[in-house]
DNA sequence: CATTGCCTTCGCGCGGACGTCAACGTTTAG
DNA sequence: CTAAACGTTGACGTCCGCGCGAAGGCAATG
């Protein structure tokens, strides 16, 4: 299989694996003319890559995925570098959350503080009936 | 007050002062030499744009804000304007932590069967016994 | 011969908030 | 008078990751 086989089949475009190659993920071999020649090994290579890109990994965090995989275990995920990439994952999305979460507990903060002092008066979020 | 004693009062550099003009914020009288002449209301205004910048606020998300400070209002967010730009980024970081979160869940589930799947036998996170 | 596919390398684009430099005018202190 | 310090505009560089586009040339196939 070649370049372009593979790019269809995989849904990405030639320059995409091209660009992986160069990045030292999806090495490939060449024919005597110097193209690119792919197994189907390299189709699920690629689809670990797009999967791990969907869950926000950059491509350099992709890569015990993908040695795994050229290494010969059956996933990705099959090794335990790939599931300390997934924990280092998780530990930044958590921290980054939290982040997120404080902000947006201050903004919240300062809206309710905003709204009480309004020249209209504080618009009250319940109804008060005497 | 000239420029660089407005960056200094107001701790940014005299660059960021004249991107701000240029991006319609802060806009500066003229002396007759032209170089820009500020007043001490500048300085809260600028003061205000950097604490919307620290809560993640884009610069022409800080517009509304700034705006009713240069209309005469005591904070920068005394109008209505500001109110729901406090919202519209709630909502937006709001969005923003589930998207995380999912993905967050998404990936622990692949850390939990990858763990489960692995050659040595799954690591079992409770003792057992019996 | 034409078409299609592939090869390489160089450089561009995006988006936002600036940094940095150039080349020049102004003010101020010695 | 001169030099330093400050001001002006304009344009380009940076960071970040992930590519895209195009030029110029070789390979395979009809």
């Amino acid at each position: 299989m070649r370049i372009g086989e593979l790019a269809e089949r995989a849904g990405v475009s030639t320059r995409t694996l091209r660009y992986y190659e160069s990045r030292g993920l999806l090495p490939a071999r060449r024919a005597v003319n110097g193209y690119r020649v792919y197994g189907d090994e390299d189709l699920r290579l690629v689809a670990q890559i797009r999967t791990l890109q969907d869950f926000g990994f950059g491509l350099d965090e992709t890569r015990p995925f993908v040695e795994c995989l050229r290494a010969g275990h059956p996933h990705g995920d099959s090794c335990p570098a790939s599931l300390d990439g997934y924990r280092r994952k998780i530990a930044e999305l958590d921290a980054l959350i939290g982040q997120l979460q404080s902000v947006r507990d201050q903004v919240t903060a300062e809206l309710v503080r905003a709204e009480a002092e309004l020249p209209g008066g504080p618009a009250p979020r319940c109804e008060m009936r005497g």
